[in-house]
DNA sequence: CGAATTTCTTAAGGTACCTTAATTTTTTTT
DNA sequence: AAAAAAAATTAAGGTACCTTAAGAAATTCG
């Protein structure tokens, strides 16, 4: 059954009795997407919180002038959507789209709140998420902040292997702050 | 007393009874700071988290060449620590230091871990601490890759107007990943 | 209070990365 | 398998921001 997958990533830190355990289910839908598919567009409510199943999905923020950042990626085993609206119930900032044919469970902020309220323990899951998360983002500030695109380059192909293999480099242009013009020139073999 | 700060802070989030709330207290200490005294030490274990009472502290990354990055500033209300270090218990990245004469207030990992495992609750008040983190850095990501540095200098001074007050300008610079030179020349106005 | 230190400003020359545009390669669609 | 669309490469010219350096202003400290 499919439900393992995102049960497996739960247990990871918390444990659940099997009434927790199906009521988690009962507030979890699954969605199967085909590429290119929108799963959530910039000033609309965004309701939901996802994980992904398979696939790969792309959050990013596109500005006044069209140009288009990368705010993550999302891959087998990661959950995401835009927090800060998710959570403060504002228009979405970003846009989230599949990369890829992909599979998705998604909890909706009614639910998400009703499952923090019900099963506490959920408290801890989530803090732990939302600190690796903090965290993962925090690194991400400082290496922007000290290295130069090359060195940026370099470390996200060590530090995402997996996501190279999923995503263009025009996306990995923009999730660095580049364009894909000037990563190609860095790709490019010296001499 | 100056506990009821840090007490206030807490019970935006969550409640406690009088048991929880003098276990709470068992567990911090207080200390007093001169200015540009060393919260922590790059390379050291980072053994605290801590909150800011009064005064104001700042965490910053030395890169190879001796360039100081700023990761965060945390005035008064605050917490501040190099989370991933203190949560994986990994030596330090970053140096925290005090801008000014400074009250804070802290709690080992040791006492963190037996907070959360002792008093439950503070589970929910961390996961939103984390998730209010989270927010604001992946904020941050957004708009350093979206935006200009004259734009998130405005940006920076709307947002923050209290931290503008109480650091230099040369610490907003590193904080916003430009020289003090070239912030100096965005701050002339023009013509 | 005066001396020392640090911060801020200004300016000239330099570089990392951008823009535009054309070509090639790869992927998607029919 | 062909046609269309998207991604990747290359290159020339441009700009946002950097480096270095020196003087002025503000802050710290004895």
């Amino acid at each position: 059954m499919i439900n393992e997958e995102i049960l497996r990533n739960i247990k990871k830190h918390i444990s659940l009795t099997e009434k927790e355990t199906s009521f988690f289910i009962s507030l979890i839908t699954a969605k199967s997407l085909s590429k290119k598919a929108l799963v959530l567009e910039a000033g609309q409510d965004c309701r939901y919180l996802s994980y992904v199943a398979t696939g790969a999905l792309r959050s990013y923020y596109t500005d006044k002038d069209g140009k288009e950042s990368t705010i993550m990626f999302a891959i087998a085993d990661w959950w995401i959507t835009d927090m800060y609206c998710y959570l403060n119930k504002k228009p979405a900032m970003m846009n989230i789209e599949t990369l890829e044919q992909s599979t998705i469970f998604q909890i909706s902020r009614t639910n998400f709140d009703e499952l923090l309220e019900k099963v506490p323990k959920f408290e801890k899951f989530f803090r732990i998420l939302m600190q690796n998360a903090y965290t993962r983002e925090q690194l991400r500030v400082m290496e922007n902040l000290s290295s130069t695109a090359e060195e940026r380059y370099q470390s996200f192909l060590i530090k995402y292997p997996q996501i190279v293999k999923q995503v263009t480099q025009k996306q990995i242009a923009s999730y660095l702050g580049i364009t894909p013009e000037f990563l190609s020139t860095l790709r490019k073999p010296k001499v």
